[in-house]
DNA sequence: CAAAACCATGGAGTATTGTCAACGGTTTTG
DNA sequence: CAAAACCGTTGACAATACTCCATGGTTTTG
């Protein structure tokens, strides 16, 4: 698949695409005796970049997502040990799920303050 | 209160202070006939800035934060009407919370998937 | 009272995350 | 086959959120 129709399905503008490729967040394969540079992309690449969509929105920035993703395609090493670059994130992502609901309950309180006692 | 001690106190530097005064999160007084131009802090803006920098790290922008901080001090007007401004960000921050587990479950299981079944 | 610590302002600098435009080549389409 | 649509690269531009520095004045401290 080629970048076009990579962007529509995955909603994401073109040069997003390629900057996510240029910082290592996705790959692609450019083909080797073509006529054209054009690059081509995996299925696989669609299910990522939604991934990677969520997890930017949820937060995390691009260079997390670069060790991120190294870690979870690449578990090798350290097979039965504790990953402790994982087990940041994840305590990360428990933080800012514990401070969300702070926030969304002081947000539901002004608003019931706000339209007054019925 | 001046500017260093609240520093110390909410664990931000000077100029984050500064540069959210400038944008509107928080207000100071500046003593009249003083011989200095010091900022004078209300004990309140402890609190403040540490809402702040929770809801920062939650994902709100400055911008949101002046729109967020000015409805909430300034109910005024819209009682008893819905606010389309808070009725949205309690949305996004309840997606937001739904996006950030989903995340969490992705990462606990490629940490299940690494360490191997036991 | 002198040195150290603190404060203000203005403006420059930095990192991150895209987004856009220009230029030139390739593919598709009517 | 010509125009439209697509692709690549490079480099500029932009918004956001700080962060730092220079300069100069004020307050605290030993």
């Amino acid at each position: 698949m080629r970048i076009g129709e990579l962007a529509k399905r995955t909603g994401l503008p073109r040069d997003t695409i390629r900057f996510y490729e240029r910082n290592g967040l996705i790959t692609s394969q450019k083909p080797e005796g073509g006529s054209n540079d054009y690059r081509d992309y995996a299925d696989e690449m669609i299910d990522r970049l939604v991934m990677i969509t969520e997890a930017r929105d949820a937060g995390f920035s691009v260079k997390e997502l670069q060790s991120l993703l190294q870690h979870i395609e690449n578990p090798g090493e350290e097979r039965f040990e504790a990953d402790p670059f994982l087990d940041r994130k994840i305590d990360d992502l428990k933080r800012t799920i514990e401070r969300s609901k702070r926030l969304l309950h002081m947000l539901e309180a002004t608003k019931a303050a706000i339209r007054g006692p019925h």
